[in-house]
DNA sequence: ATGAAAGCGCTAACAT
DNA sequence: ATGTTAGCGCTTTCAT
């Protein structure tokens, strides 16, 4: 252990061999003699040798890293799905960059970095279409979107079945016996926002419902937009039985708005939310929400980006993940 | 384009001058004539050229990679301090490759692939005590322990001050009145739930106060824990006026606990948690708690791991990130 | 089944 | 200030 560290000739000449034999053990090629696989082998033992993935990825061409570009880390459902996405990644041998890009300058750095240097081998990028960051993709890379409805672009994608969800969430508070139910979506540039409102509109034309824009509003995903549309809202004379929020967060703000106004949730106003996040049942009253899948999201974004870096798989799977409806009780078959 | 990528001496060539002038070039050498370096930068614009990572890496011996190991990456804590780490690591050039190894083999297996092969110069491991782990650290690499007090080992480390979190969040409720201060603590092994039962003691010492084992029970961070917690003290004659909860998800727990006994929070039992956690303040009444800074514990992290990665510094810095009460609703002035 | 030679794309050491 | 020569530690031909 003098110098700076065993390499492959190092072990070479302790096994009595050449550095290819190394190299073929190593990489578990067939032909290498079991004789002469045990010496090497033995020899790796003694020296501690462990290849460098450097000098492996500069012969090889590959780095077996994949990129995860997110606008930020720490939101429950990014984090979720880039945890799955991490794990499953590792099952297949590669690790993971995440970073975060809250804005779109941070991306393009990033991506010039990460795909421009070729640090990673494909990646997975979270809400493509939360501003104009798709454009700075490179369609030379493998990617898979997550999040994003298919577009224009042919990029593999996976994402929430939002219009299902937004209709299942709908349908069931009309399954309650909700005739005025009013919504609180995500910003509408984000696809799943537009998607969820969709749902939320096919549910209620199946119902023979009318839409009525007055009874929905335009949020950010946080709890007090949620808490501020409902406090408008609670003024107008044709007030809702109910309130679909496109996410959780949204939701607990809808409930804190009826609340400071007296409002009982759910006997006066049943609210569902979407995510099922850390706690929901822990709110006041226990969350009534679509439960995502984001470990299988997580998953199956890697799968699709590890298939079309190896197969040479031709472009565009477009897989959309259901919902699933939890009820606690934040709702309730309406009343009078 | 045409062939697979255009490298330093594609563009040496097409310059009329050597790769190696190139190379210094792309390593803003000072070397270089102002013409020359013009003509350069020229060809590489025109080629399109951006140096491979794989080879720098190759060459330089070093793959400006930190890693960094976590029980989880969904936590609200991990997240945040990952996040920070991360973003702070790019700002001195690194990328960050983030792993959650729930289980010590993952953790071991990640280890040698990310320290054996030479993937990382250093490693950010955060609770590194929660299990068996760190013992696996190989002591060559440069390592920053996050969310442990320092031990026998000789590794960096930055923790928030679970002491002083511990005192000042008892000390509160001790200014509040309170004399019967229950305590649920995270589990014991970690340093930080010792700590933070430190911290609780010494601030029930310095007001004279006994310390009542009875008033205190184990979690493990869950609100389940809290809640299962606090159904048992209730039965309890000499119930508490207060409770310290080493974190906010506990502190939730015994909220509804006590809710399901009617017991009023705050007014017949006030409950302090620890992290301010993502809608801290939505909850049921809104959570008092001490803050915090996650930010500071991530940036400060990376800080001291880039410093011992290129300072060649000799080891052993051991930061302290002090908390900050945030009073809510969830605690009050004792009444009667 | 094994070895020799060449090269991956860059940087570093040593010329000039 | 620039070019030449060697590697970095491995994989990949191509021989044998």
């Amino acid at each position: 252990m003098s110098r700076s560290r065993v390499n492959i000739r190092d072990v070479a000449a302790h096994a009595g061999v050449s550095h290819q034999t190394v190299s073929r053990v190593i990489n578990e090629s067939e032909r290498v003699s079991p004789e002469t696989r045990r010496k090497v082998q033995a020899a790796i033992q003694e020296l501690g040798f462990v290849p460098s993935a450097a000098a492996r990825s500069m012969a090889r061409g590959r780095t077996l890293i994949i990129g995860c570009l997110s606008p930020n880390l720490t939101d429950y459902t990014f984090a979720s799905i880039i945890q799955a996405s991490e794990h499953q990644a590792r099952l297949h041998g590669y690790f993971m960059v995440s970073s975060s890009s809250p804005e779109v300058e941070t991306f393009s750095s990033l991506i010039n970095e990460l795909v421009g240097k070729r640090r990673v081998e494909g990646l997975v990028v979270l809400n493509p279409y939360e501003d104009e960051r798709h454009n700075l993709v490179p369609d030379q890379v493998p990617t898979v979107y997550v999040g994003s409805r298919p577009r224009q672009e042919e990029v593999d994608s996976v994402a929430l079945d939002d219009v299902g969800t937004g209709r299942d969430a709908t349908r069931y508070l009309i399954e309650l016996g909700h005739r005025n139910i009013a919504m609180i979506t995500g910003p509408m540039n984000e696809d799943c926002s537009q998607d969820r409102s969709n749902g939320y509109k096919e549910a209620l034309a199946e119902a023979g419902l009318q839409y009525n824009p007055k009874l929905v509003g335009e949020g950010d995903w946080s709890a007090t937009s949620g808490h501020e549309f409902f406090k408008e809202l609670i003024d107008d004379a044709n007030y809702p039985s109910a309130v679909f929020a496109q996410n959780d967060r949204m939701a607990v703000g809808v409930i804190r708005a009826a609340r400071e106004n007296n409002w009982k949730v759910p006997d006066k106003l049943s609210v569902i939310g979407v995510d099922d996040m850390p706690l929901a049942s822990y709110f006041h009253p226990p969350l009534t929400t679509m439960q995502q899948d984001l470990d299988a999201i997580g998953r199956k974004a890697v799968n699709l980006l590890i298939s079309s870096i190896e197969d040479e798989r031709s472009c565009c799977e477009h897989l959309l993940i259901p919902s699933k409806l939890v009820v606690r009780k934040s709702t309730c078959r309406i009343t009078g």
